[in-house]
RNA sequence: GGCUGAAUAGCUCAGUCGGUUAGAGCGACGGCUUCAUAAGCCGUAGGUCACAGGUUCAAGUCCAGUUUCAGCCA
């Protein structure tokens, strides 16, 4: 493949949490800036990965009731079916834990090693002696020293004070509750400010980063001794043990960008090609997309690290701004913490693609949704001005076809063929809000044009000529060449147009494919007027904004018990808090108390289930084989089908299990047990499950 | 507090190297059109370019200051 060896990757998004509309302000950049790239032929590959390390991994983990590697799974499935409806298209999708992760973790490690970047150092902390696990900052909640608040983070409290754990009033670790204590450990650092004059130089010359985040840095970072960066964390820690220091864990945002590298190596493999060829290559480019909250992350310690291993720079860091929605921070409240799930059960991601593509400019700023904005702008620009062009066009070409030759059309074609390099460029400066203008400009006078022509004039002209008895067929045979010739006019210019969207509304080049039969696949589509081709049936392109889809993805969000995680820190070291409503306990409320005899003439199992299917005469009813261990089994019908349509995922699974119940003839069998589900019952039921390590047969106590 | 950035029409934003009368889209208003699932076209109104200075033949643009807003401070 020849072209610019490109290597894109946007930020990994953390296992701990669903995508939500903020997220994909960074995700869409990548893909359109990447989709563009392919577009103009060059060598160029999109990867990411989950981000799936730490502690709060391990707490998300425990809520669950399952291992951290079953729940980085399940978060993994959600992401991508969200990426994958939004039209991101991953080269290659990793995961952080993963063994080429690891390889490339200690290649790493081995190189910050080798330029004795590393030093140890003891330091005091809070530890739980419950867990017996030491504790950031965010994960020890209690009364805030200045204002009193209660239930507040070890670092900060919401009236803005800003504090260390040790003088929070009344401290509880958020993993028992216990009462945490100052304990001694040792940590790895890696100095960074050894590599102080490399980064100086990096940051100043390298033309990597936009101008404000040069500044930034040099202001903020460079002006001072920089600190070393505490990289290990002691045992338990979900991530990779530290080889040459047992018992300690790198810490998460160690191994994060190193899953860029995982995720490359993983793709390599499959595709026979070579890692070194994209990271250790001076004719590769890097790029990375992030957001400003991760920026140092990405510029001082990432920029470090690769040097340190002799990996190539990156050419260019992509830095952008948050998303805000109607002017302030996404509020679960006002219901505009939407989830990207939220936003596909209601809304076309196209609409959202282009109003992101439209307010990107390649500066660091906030970008907002307006969504009366949002919703005026779509239906302008891409119904109005865009979409209408095939319409008000294609069923005066159905019947012919395109014309064979390009007619006249006052040089709009040649005109809006020429502003192609200009639109690239912008691109190219992930200004993508200004190749929106320009191309939007072609629309306009395409548009105009049209209104001239006037083809439905002309197909009327047409229609009277092939009534009218004594017009000659040479009079029919000129009006059918004018209709044509004008509605080749039009779709060439609306093709044109699409071409110069295609990194954003994908979708939308497959519909104009099939209108015109022909694929789009290359930026110089746009050089070229398509002429004899076949022209299908005019179907809907795109429609309005649906208002109601708005209202209903409002509603459906402030239902949706998801907490923004924390900006700062990309959210690793933060814990979205319970949000337990009190509905549960109010619609059934506690029973009358029992003795410990009582409650011993239940007897509880640990079974698992080894078969599972429907009951299809049943409206409730799946019929569940426990094994109890050895050859004991029982047959269960349980009334969970609402709930888990698909039984056979049940199969495998430990569940908790009344096995001393009197047996019931049911119509479809015998019922030997109940299997204990919660809920209020419907699709609501969930099935209990043991913890790791409980095995069929084991009695609850 | 320190640092960074921003301020142009009701809203969202362009405005290149300092160079003619500061532009676009949306919204508002008036008209035209009726091919297209209400889309399109033409026109009108709307600006002390945050403020007061400086440099210059010439400043929205450059410089220093002031105000306001936003963000960041591992």
């Amino acid at each position: 493949m020849s072209g610019r060896r490109i290597l894109v990757t946007s930020a990994l998004p953390y296992a701990n949490g669903n995508i939500h509309i903020g997220h994909l302000v960074e995700y869409i950049q990548t893909d359109v800036w990447v989709r563009f790239q392919k577009m103009r032929g060059e060598n160029c590959r999109y990867f990411c990965a989950d981000d799936t390390h730490g502690a709060a991994i391990t707490i998300s983990a425990q809520k669950k009731g399952v291992t951290e590697e079953e729940f980085i799974d399940g978060v993994r499935v959600a992401h991508l079916a969200d990426f994958n409806d939004f039209g991101i298209q991953f080269d290659n999708y990793g995961s952080t834990n993963s063994p080429q992760t690891r390889e490339y973790c200690n290649r790493f490690w081995t190189a910050l090693r080798a330029s004795r970047l590393v030093a140890e150092k003891e330091i005091e902390q809070l530890y739980d002696p419950e867990a017996k696990r030491f504790l950031a900052d965010r994960f020890v909640k209690g009364t805030c020293p200045k204002c009193g608040k209660p239930d507040q983070y070890g670092d900060s409290c919401e009236c803005g004070a800003v504090y260390s754990p040790t003088e929070l009033i009344n401290p509880k670790s958020v993993f028992s509750g216990a009462t945490p204590e100052l304990r001694k450990s040792k940590h790895l650092f890696v100095e960074i400010e050894k590599a102080r004059a490399f980064l100086a130089d990096w940051i100043d010359k390298s033309d990597a980063l936009q101008p404000e985040v040069a500044n930034y840095l040099k202001g903020q970072f460079l002006s001072d001794e920089l600190w070393p960066w505490d990289i290990s964390r002691p045992a338990p820690y979900f991530g990779f043990e530290i080889p040459d220091f047992p018992g300690n864990y790198w810490y998460v945002w160690y191994d994060a960008p190193i899953g860029y590298v995982g995720s490359t190596a993983q793709w390599c493999e499959k595709n026979g090609e070579k890692v070194e060829d994209w990271w250790q290559n001076p004719n590769a480019e890097i790029h990375h997309f992030i957001g400003k909250d991760i920026t140092y992350f990405h510029t001082l310690f990432w920029p470090t690290t690769l040097n340190a291993a002799g990996f190539n720079l990156p050419k260019k860091v992509h830095i952008h701004g948050f998303l805000t929605v109607n002017g302030e921070k996404m509020s679960k409240s006002k219901g505009t913490f939407i989830l990207a799930r939220s936003y596909l059960n209601h809304l076309d991601p196209s609409y959202l693609r282009y109003y992101f593509s439209s307010k990107t400019t390649g500066r660091v700023d906030d970008l907002d949704l307006n969504l009366e904005e949002f919703e005026n702008k779509v239906n302008a620009d891409l119904i109005g001005a865009v979409v209408n062009l095939a319409s008000r066009t294609a069923k005066f070409a159905n019947a012919t076809g395109l014309s064979d030759a390009y007619p006249d059309d006052g040089g709009l074609f040649q005109e809006a063929a020429s502003k192609s390099e200009e639109i690239a460029a912008a691109y190219e400066a992930c200004d993508f809000g200004k190749a929106i203008r320009i191309t939007l400009e072609c629309a306009y006078r395409a548009n105009q044009f049209i209104e001239t022509v006037a083809p439905w004039t002309l197909k009327k002209a047409l229609t009277n000529l092939e009534k009218d008895e004594n017009a000659t067929e040479e009079a029919r045979q000129e009006a059918r060449k004018k209709l044509q010739d004008a509605a080749t006019i039009g779709l060439n210019l609306f093709r044109q147009i699409i071409v110069y969207l295609a990194p954003i509304l994908p979708e939308l080049v497959k519909k104009t494919e099939k209108l015109l039969n022909t694929p789009i696949t290359n930026w110089d589509d746009a050089q070229t007027p398509l002429l004899g081709a076949k022209v299908s049936e005019y179907e809907h392109m795109m429609t309005r904004v649906p208002k109601e889809g708005i209202q209903a993805m409002l509603e459906e969000s402030v239902e949706t018990d998801q907490k923004p995680e924390d900006e700062n820190n990309g959210g690793k070291e933060g814990i979205a808090p319970w949000f337990d409503s009190k509905e549960h306990l109010e619609a059934e409320p506690l029973s009358e108390t029992i003795t410990i005899d009582d409650f011993m003439k239940v007897d509880l199992r640990v079974g698992r289930i080894v078969e599972a299917e429907q009951v299809k005469e049943a409206r409730k009813l799946l019929r569940l084989k426990l094994s109890l261990g050895g050859n004991e089994t029982r047959q269960v019908f349980a009334g969970i089908k609402a709930a888990y349509p698909e039984p056979e995922k049940l199969i495998g699974r430990l569940v908790v299990f009344v096995a001393n119940l009197q047996p019931r003839q049911m119509k479809f069998g015998l019922s030997e047990g109940m299997i204990v589900a919660a809920g209020p019952g419907g699709p609501d039921v969930f099935v209990t499950s043991p913890d790791e390590g409980a095995a069929p047969g084991m009695r609850l106590h």
